[in-house]
DNA sequence: ATAGGGTTAG
């Protein structure tokens, strides 16, 4: 069945090709956008002005050491040419952090064309699918995970979570709930709550809330239990629907069972409320934010500035707008206007 | 170590 599954995934990729690979790159379409090859490394480098800092080799080193944050790509393609001299090599872990750290600044290319240069096939390979997943190019993640099967290596979960994620980013929630659900029977590879979650996502991307609100029902009955991201996803997208009432129940289901909401919750129900004009509800919610200890944020304050206003209650927006100013939340010229 | 969430007027 597992092995059945993984053919058919793997059929579905895109061809390799023999002579256009590089370290173990599966072969890119030659009308790519996101190609990648050692020869243009450079140009890539070089298309990132904004992000560069001038820094002499001895600041970049010391800073690496003080944190191993990296800011910007030109740090990351630095301490890594470094790191791929050292012998031996750093760990693994330290590579993936310093991937992870380009991802989060939505470098895809630059991850793979670093992960490229590590050579580290069979490893991370999560990494790599997802980044070509954010790239729009699911075609590519898919030879990636043809070509981890062809070498005998088994993905996990995550790689699985990542694939459905990357369908979604390309609207293809069919294909999403198909590779779900062949999660869900080959065994092996159970659905987690990210899994679900995700699909969750999917779903209500498409403002289909009931399938949304049915998948989170499946979910009390597993092991893995709803969590705050589903909750708040589908509290969201039935805010954005204006089906506050529900939003609202679902909130207060989530609250007891224990699932403590954050910023992003209350800012979607206040952007609920907010669309139906409730100025009191919006306040109430933003005093039971801040009685949770939880910090609103410049959003909180703009939606409910901004429906005050179109409220005609002008004085009572130049309040919240003074409150803004106190909690050192700098207001921009949208909410002024 | 690697996977999932949000928002900005007219």
């Amino acid at each position: 069945m597992l092995k059945m599954m993984m053919r058919n995934i793997a059929a579905s990729a895109s061809f390799y090709c023999s002579s256009r690979r590089w370290r173990g790159m599966p072969c890119l379409h030659t009308n790519s956008t996101v190609v990648v090859f050692a020869n243009n490394y450079f140009a890539f480098f070089h298309s990132q002005p904004s992000k560069r800092i001038k820094s002499t080799r001895t600041q970049l080193e010391q800073a690496v050491i003080n944190s191993p944050n990296i800011t910007t790509v030109e740090d990351a393609f630095n301490v890594f040419d470094r790191m791929l001299q050292k012998r031996p090599l750093p760990s693994l872990v330290r590579f993936t952090q310093i991937l992870t750290q380009v991802a989060k600044l939505k470098h895809y290319s630059a991850v793979i064309s670093l992960y490229n240069q590590m050579g580290a096939w069979g490893i991370l390979i999560t990494i790599l699918i997802n980044c070509y997943c954010h790239l729009n190019q699911i075609g590519f993640s898919l030879s990636v995970l043809g070509k981890f099967f062809k070498l005998g290596l088994e993905p996990n979960v995550l790689t699985f979570n990542t694939l459905i994620n990357g369908y979604l980013l390309e609207h293809r929630v069919p294909e999403a709930a198909a590779l779900f659900h062949k999660m869900m029977r080959a065994g092996n590879w159970k659905p987690n709550v990210v899994t679900f979650g995700t699909l969750i996502m999917g779903f209500c991307m498409r403002g289909n809330n009931c399938a949304a609100i049915q998948l989170l029902r499946k979910m009390e009955e597993r092991p893995c239990k709803p969590d705050l991201v589903a909750y708040s996803r589908i509290i969201d997208s039935l805010c954005k629907d204006t089906q506050v009432v529900d939003a609202l129940n679902l909130f207060s289901e989530m609250i007891s069972k224990g699932i403590a909401p954050n910023v992003i919750t209350y800012n979607s129900l206040m952007n609920g409320v907010c669309k139906l004009g409730e100025w009191k509800e919006a306040t109430r919610l933003l005093n039971e934010t801040v009685s949770k200890n939880i910090v609103p944020d410049v959003f909180a304050f703009k939606v409910l500035v901004d429906t005050l206003c179109k409220e005609g209650m002008v004085v009572e927006a130049e309040g919240v707008v003074e409150m803004m100013i106190q909690r050192d939340i700098e207001p921009d010229m949208v909410t002024y206007n």
